[in-house]
DNA sequence: CCAACACATCAACAAATATTGTTGAGAGGC
DNA sequence: GCCTCTCAACAATATTTGTTGATGTGTTGG
């Protein structure tokens, strides 16, 4: 269970850092419409693309979103998964049912 | 809309920064179960009070945490609240209906 | 081939965060 | 009043993150 809990503590670290981010959420805002090469993005954000490449390499690390090569260019989409395994994780921290008031150090 | 959209991702940023940190999970964790002192915190999870009294801080400024002061303690205990905002921000963030396979750049 | 393009990666720098030790305020107990 | 305990706030330092510009890899088209 400790173990557990370790590797779920860890992967939500991965998860809420990759979502921590203004530029990361913005390339998350955009692929909600669907997929986008880096190109668009970089356009859209009017973003450096090695600033998106490096954003968008967390979000992939963090399986927020899968890249998919087609010819010379690369699309994003977001991971459907990914938010169903989040509204887990919030879940999962959520309080136990109302605990009787008991006071520590006392 | 932009607006709003700018002010949430604000605070969608504050929020999953608040979670992406391992000790501030731990909090968490040891919150689940009732409110807790900070010397109980610092205890169980042996750090430093002030480093404890760092991440306490961020929890509350994300309101995570909520603090009550009692006597020379000050206790601590989950906010239910945040964690519906959580599932609210995780929902909004999810990919739109499937959209048909369009390619951008091209 | 070669040039233009799309993207990833790297190194160097800048900025933001976390840790540690210390200080000081407020609350009790004696 | 004096001492101790709990905790927040501060300052100094260490560490982590993000940005930028240069370089490298693979692709397409002339």
């Amino acid at each position: 269970m400790a173990l557990a809990t370790h590797f779920r503590t860890e992967r939500a670290i991965e998860l809420f850092h990759a979502l921590s981010d203004e530029t990361r959420l913005e390339i998350i805002e955009l692929l909600r419409k669907g997929e986008s090469c880096v190109c668009e993005l970089t356009d859209t954000l009017d973003a450096a693309q090695s600033r998106l490449s490096f954003h968008l390499r967390v979000l992939k690390d963090a399986g927020v979103v899968r890249d998919r090569k087609d010819g010379r260019w690369v699309y994003y989409e977001l991971d459907r998964d990914v938010f169903e395994e989040m509204e887990t994780l919030v879940s999962d921290m959520k309080p136990h049912a109302v605990a009787s008031t008991e006071h520590c150090c006392g």
